[in-house]
DNA sequence: AAGAGGGCCAACCGCAACTTA
DNA sequence: GTAAGTTGCGGTTGGCCCTCT
């Protein structure tokens, strides 16, 4: 000790914004293989020039299987609302109300729609509280109506004010302070039930340690059938929210002479030609034309088995690409190679040719720990966002 | 057609809480 | 018990994109 506080990275030496496609591929990669147990020393052993803070950021936020994208259905703003009321801007609170959310993206979704919807609720609401008042003041003492007037004015406050680090002022808890307290904590103990745990934390693993040793992926049989130590990736059929993310990742077509990465408009992304990176890829990749890397080693992680099994997986590897190419919207693409089998199996080939080359000991790999990034690998250019990442429409 | 303005969202920042030595 | 180290959380911001004028 006696160190002082490292500080949680050198900014110098990091990559900020937005992240490239070829970095999310190296950090799903990584996480995959060997989990997240350290995100401060994640990025150095994934050979990322990013800092871990935002290599988690990115994780939690974004490339985590069970991240659920596209618009909130009218139930979950109901809960996000509902939640906000009792547990103010806890949003990592509301977020493990609703699986597959991000704190972040509940937060947006709060700052951006709901708030503003509320506010203009709660605004009309108030007027017509006004007008109903003003039409009944004659009637009434001045200071029975001054009271309910500002009760009412609390209650819409209390709504918009989020900048409270714990806004707990919901309209029902305010005025009421004793029981209201204890209102407050009851909510919370009841909505905090069963959901203490870090909905995040899913995947904490030993780190440099091959975290699926069944996750060399020869089909995608393997994917997702282990145990909770993987991030779980499913097949076609199940929900499908849930895959874009990693279909993205596992999809993006890239020029093995190249080691680029082709989009579907035909831009060209360039990715690092980082070999050790990419024999890590080898073991994920979801359709490997045969076991056969000639490295005995290989036969660990690609069970050999009967021809009829390898011909049923390439089938089933045929119907995961093509899947993955309808969820994306690739059919154009698709149909162009839909020469078809002949030219998938072609380029599967081709790519693998060219990986097998550089293939070096996973385990080996795993057990001395990942080797040095290499910063000179590393292209700087990137694509702003993932070229197939559906966009969310407008609320 | 172009630029201004606003909406939206991914990512960053700083602090608090928690863990470890 | 304490200080250092790490992770998690919430607030804020930068920049892209869309709409309006």
């Amino acid at each position: 000790m006696g160190r002082g506080r490292a500080p949680c990275c050198d900014k110098t030496q990091v990559k900020r914004g937005p992240w490239s496609p070829a970095e999310d591929l190296r950090l799903i990669t990584f996480i995959q293989k060997f989990g997240h147990e350290n995100w401060r020393a994640l990025p150095k052993q994934a050979g990322l020039l990013r800092c871990g803070k935002s290599c988690r950021l990115r994780w939690i936020n974004y490339l985590r299987p069970d991240v659920k994208r596209g618009n909130f259905t009218k139930e979950e703003e109901e809960t996000i609302i509902k939640l906000h009321k009792a547990l103010g801007n806890r949003w990592s609170k509301i977020a493990s109300h609703l699986p597959g959310r991000t704190d972040n993206e509940i937060k947006n979704v709060w700052n951006t729609h709901l708030k503003k919807r509320i506010s203009s609720k709660n605004s009309t609401a108030a007027s017509d509280d006004q007008i109903s008042k003003e039409s009944s003041i004659t009637s009434s003492s001045p200071s029975s109506s001054s009271s309910s007037s500002s009760s009412s004015l609390s209650s819409s406050n209390s709504v918009l004010s989020s900048g409270n680090k714990h806004n707990f002022e919901s309209p029902e808890l305010v005025g009421n302070d004793i029981q209201s307290d204890h209102h407050r904590k009851d909510l919370e103990k009841n909505i905090d039930h069963d959901h203490d745990h870090d909905h995040h934390a899913q995947v904490k693993k030993e780190p440099l340690k091959e975290v699926t040793s069944s996750f060399s992926v020869s089909s995608y049989d393997s994917i997702g059938s282990n145990s909770s130590q993987i991030v779980e990736v499913s097949k076609p059929g199940d929900d499908h929210d849930h895959q874009e993310n990693y279909m993205d990742l596992m999809l993006l077509d890239y020029d093995v002479n190249t080691m680029e990465v082709n989009q579907p408009d035909d831009e060209v992304i360039p990715l690092e030609a980082d070999f050790d990176f990419w024999d890590m890829l080898d073991n994920l990749c979801p359709f490997q034309p045969n076991n056969n890397h000639g490295h005995d080693h290989h036969q660990v992680h690609c069970h050999s088995s009967s021809f009829e099994e390898e011909h049923s997986r390439e089938i089933e590897n045929k119907k995961w690409f093509r899947y993955l190419e309808n969820e994306l919207g690739l059919e154009a693409t698709a149909k162009e190679n839909d020469d078809g089998d002949e030219n998938l199996q072609e380029l599967v080939a081709k790519d693998h040719d060219v990986k097998e080359s550089f293939q070096c000991d996973i385990e080996e790999e795993a057990r001395v720990g990942v080797q040095e990034f290499d910063p000179c690998l590393t292209t700087t250019t990137y694509c702003p966002m993932w070229p197939s990442l559906p966009k969310k429409s407008p609320i």
